[in-house]
This record gives structure tokens, sequence and C-alpha cells, in this order.
DNA sequence: TGTACATCAGTGAACGCGCGTTCACTGATGTAC
DNA sequence: TGTACATCAGTGAACGCGCGTTCACTGATGTAC
């Protein structure tokens, strides 16, 4: 939080740009990135509407530089749960585990992350942390080996499963869809078939 | 498209709200729930901007009659896809492929009806058309009985895996996440892994 | 069969609002010489 | 060590815009008697 702190000059605010994502972030937690505005966010931390233009050129700039963050952030959360020496059943419920927390966690930010037209496809930041975010997840589905024996296309079908598998979850977890007893108790590992948890 | 044509009155439309509703999920596909607004609606069939209040109350009520229109046209893709003779493997494929042709074939409409607070979620009309088409889903995913001998929750369990990898994959390849060499003749019923292709 | 009247469906001007963005500006900071 | 100057970071008034919604209204339709 300290690198959030202004600065003493009281004119130039010092960490403007981490200040405005951080706002920025509880702003579309609190109402979904339809009613995120800068001015909101300007608003928020004490600073002219137009001072976030310096730090973001302008609104799809904000947007863009948080769902970068988000897309860091969820590396990092699997990154963190791969226990190197563990077995592959664990592996597997790691990933998916640190996966789908940090949906859980951000549901906002992670549907910004898969909005569309919301967010400046092309920029550069973004695209290294999509590609960054993403070969975590192949190293991990790759490893899952889920379509032993399948051919050369085993590693691609294997991605999408296990991506399709965890993002649909998050998501409709996320917005309730799911009855409260089918997710009592529910470890994400066991939503996989039996047959395929070879451990 | 005749019920869609208005009446000879001139002043009075005819057919206002179906009018309304179609030209709504056009702009809905071509520019995304958010931009979407009633002026535009109603400016696309050529009536006054107000005109929308006298069928839908307001814009929430205009978005959630598109979202309960999208419900029972998911429903009706699954329903179609049911072939009531086939084989179980048949049926799996048939399901899968139903829900997913409905969000690939309406993309901008699928994300709305997932979409937080865009929607009156107590809305009479959407809880019912809601409630039938996930009563399709439940029923499919008993079918498929995906975790045999697991006890109480496997029916509920069953569901969930279900619905999220169809979900999952439904916005992922909506999205552009897939890449096309994992797309390319891919079978969404093979996205299963193998041990559990019980046919 | 007419007629009175309620109801439905639409108009169009006007409102207030929040928005992104522009503009000319000023204060603070860093750097070359 | 000072000083001039470029650059960075922020201000605040103002803009034009599209929006949802209100209001009083009018034209068309249906229905009771």
């Amino acid at each position: 939080m300290d690198d959030i702190a202004a600065s003493k000059s009281g004119y130039h605010h010092g960490n403007l740009k981490a200040a405005l994502l951080a706002a920025a972030r509880a702003i579309l937690e609190e109402s979904g990135h339809s009613a995120l505005s800068l001015r909101q966010c300007a608003k928020a931390i004490g600073v002219s509407a137009t001072a976030p233009q310096n730090h973001f050129g302008n609104k799809s700039g904000l947007l863009t530089a948080l769902a970068t963050q988000g897309y860091a952030e969820l590396a990092a959360y699997m990154r963190a749960s791969l226990v190197p020496d563990a077995n592959r059943k664990e592996r597997r419920s790691a990933a998916l585990q640190g996966y789908v927390a940090f949906a859980l966690e951000n549901p906002a930010l992670y549907e910004l992350m898969f909005a569309r037209d919301r967010v400046l496809a092309d920029d550069k930041a973004l695209l290294e942390q999509v590609g960054a975010c993403f070969a975590v997840l192949a190293d991990i589905s790759q490893e899952l080996d889920l379509f032993p024996n399948t051919g050369a296309d085993a590693a691609a079908r294997g991605q999408v499963f296990v991506w399709s598998l965890v993002h649909g979850y998050a998501q409709l977890a996320t917005a309730g869809r799911f009855k409260k007893e089918a997710m009592k108790g529910l470890d994400i590992l066991s939503i996989f078939p039996k047959g395929n948890q070879t451990g």
C-alpha cells in the first residue's frame, strides 16, 4: 500500500498511476466495467478529472492497463500454486485452484480480461502478459497429459479442455449459477472424471 | 420476418415490441451490450426515442427481454439437437454442440445472458426461461452419467462439469482465444477425455 | 348500428446528467552548462 | 555552485455529446350500451 501513498508535494501526487489503478480496481469490482469512468477514478483519489490522461492516455488505456495487471496476477497465482516436487495429481489440482481462486477473488477484473471491445487488443504490454499467462497454462495442461496416445494434436486439445473447464467453472461460480449443494465441499479437482485422475 | 413488419397505420407500428427486440439484437451483436441504447434501437426502426418505454418500461427491461429471448433460444437449440433414439455418445455430442452453436452464433447475446448487473435478475419471465433452459441441461448431464458410482452428489457434480466445460469453451472460442490449429477439425465431443466416452 | 368513452401506442420537445476530451495554464522537478 | 530551460505532472473551466427519462399531448383502436 505504501507505493500508492501520495508524496508530500501536494501538487504532484507522486504515485498517481498506481493510485489510479488501485482506485479503478475498487470501482471495477464494486460496479462493473460498464460503470467505470475516468472521472470517478480521479475523484476517488482527489485529483482533477483530467489527471488520468497523463498516465493512460484515455479510458481504453486505463482499462487495458487493468487487464494487463490482471493477466500478470493470474499467472502469478498459477505459478505460486505450482509446488515443483508434488506429483501430477497435486499439480493439476494446484493449477486449477490457482486459476479459479484468482477469478473468484477478482470477478469483475476477470470479466474485463475477457470482455469484447473494452480493451486495446494490440497493446504491447497486454499481449506480453497474456502470452506469459497462457504459457503457464499451456505448461500445466501439457503436464496433465489428458489425451495420451491420441496423436499430434493431443497437447492442443488438452489445453482447450483444461482452459474451457476452468474458465467456465470460474465464471459460472462467480455468477452464482451453481446451486449451493453442488458447490459445497466441491474440490475443483473432483470435477474431473475419475477415469482421468491418473495421479 | 413478417411478424416484424409494421402495420399500415403509419402511426401505430403494429409490431413494435418484436421489431425493437430484433433491432436491439442486431445492435447488440454489432456493438456489444455496453454500447446498446434505447435511442439507437428506436432510431433503427424509425420510431420516436420514447416509444420503447411503452413495451419495456426502461433500458433494463429491454436488456432483460433480450436475455429472456436468449435463454429460450438456447434451450430450443439443445432440444432440437436431442435425437431421441440416438445412443448416449451421440446425445452427449448433440447437447454440447447445440449449446455451443447457440453461443457461437450469438456471442454478444450469450455474453449479455451472463453479464453481471445488466439484467433484472428477478424478472419473472427471465427466471422462467432460465429455469427451463437449465432443466434441459440438467437432463442431458444426468444422462451422460459422468461420475458413476460416486455417491449422492454425482449428478450435481456432473452438471457442474458439463456446464463449465461447455460455457468455457463457447466463450473462449468466441473470444478467439484458441489457436487455429486447436480448433481445426475439433469435434466438441472429442475434448472429453477418452476414458469417459462410454458411448 | 351508432355513439361515447376508456385504453392503448406513439410523438416531440425538453430536462438534467455524467461522460471523455480540449484547451491554455501553472507548479514542480530534473538536467546541461 | 548557480542558473536557464526543458520536461513532467497536475489544474480547472469549458465543450459537445448521447443518454434515460419526464411531460403533456395526440392518433388509433376496442368495447359497452
